[in-house]
DNA sequence: CGCTTTCCGTTATGTTATAACATACACCGC
DNA sequence: GCGGTGTATGTTATAACATAACGGAAAGCG
């Protein structure tokens, strides 16, 4: 079972599953748009696992709760839940997390272990990208940031 | 034909692609690997195109030429020049491009217009990733930075 | 009721990537 | 030359990821 995503740190799991989903609940809500069945419990089993994700290994779950077996059920529920900033994208891994802090939209920055293929999300500001694209006329509209690396727990003793 | 990806700005395109050819070659050497036939190649064919080009895209052309005809040919040749430090990989786009300034290994960043595909590399420092990541403990091996929008080119008039 | 919108179910296929095994060739010490 | 070693290539097969396209169900509304 995947236990320090989260930063790096310990937490209590039980409590973010339900935290997170009281979170995205009240903003569908909010923007009038449906959390359904499909949708809720694929966002569930990301925050339940609490590590990135394959899309498959999603849809294999919700399948397993005979919410539907083939791959556009996933890919659209997924494609939902990124939309509206419950879950992020790890291009890197081609994998899909539930986000460390919904309610408010942003860009994501992730850090990736190579070894034990923990991911954490992290708080950054791509402020040096944006003077960047502006230098040369680039309009940004999203950003994918993606460091890879040993998280604490993996590095060689003494190292951290 | 792609025309404007470094940086978005016009340039003198066959004479780039002579001197990244040769400072790859150059590198080769010194670092005692081999440009073999399909590398050189594979290099010369993203060189020549100038943007990003899917692995099998490039396959084509490879095959083509007699070069070799499977997956793994192509995969192959990219993932040496992508170890080499010539060519980078777009997570975003799972694409390759050659790199806009080889000879020093860089980690890249990535602007991609989301209307007409050019890639531009720019120089970026990651440093704001990198407080994030000692901030809790992550040692960083490689980054990935892709920013998505609107190249000058396709931007709505007066808004650059 | 008829119409529209949104979501879901399914078929089929497209796209990207790699595992695994076999072959070729250069280099080197003997 | 011969056999060992290392690197690169050739090939088969398949894994893994993703979407187009079409039909049907359910909700909201005039």
């Amino acid at each position: 079972m995947p236990s320090h995503a989260l930063g790096f740190a310990a937490h209590d799991h039980s409590s973010c599953v339900k935290s997170a989903l009281g979170t995205a609940l009240d903003a569908c809500a909010e923007r009038g748009v449906q959390m359904t069945p499909v949708r809720k419990r694929a966002l569930e089993i990301l925050l339940e696992n609490h590590s990135a994700m394959g899309a498959y290994d999603v849809l294999v779950r919700l399948d397993a709760e005979g919410l539907g077996s083939k791959p556009p059920v996933a890919y659209r529920a997924l494609s939902f839940l990124v939309e509206q900033g419950f879950v992020h994208r790890i291009e890197r891994l081609n994998a899909f997390i539930a986000c460390a802090h919904p309610g408010d939209k942003h860009d994501p920055a992730f850090m990736i272990c190579r070894t034990c293929g923990t991911v954490a999300e992290a708080q950054i500001s791509s402020a040096t990208l944006g003077a960047s694209a502006a230098q040369s006329g680039f309009q940004i509209e999203q950003t994918v940031i993606e460091a890879q690396g040993l998280c604490p727990a993996c590095q060689p003793e003494g190292t951290a």
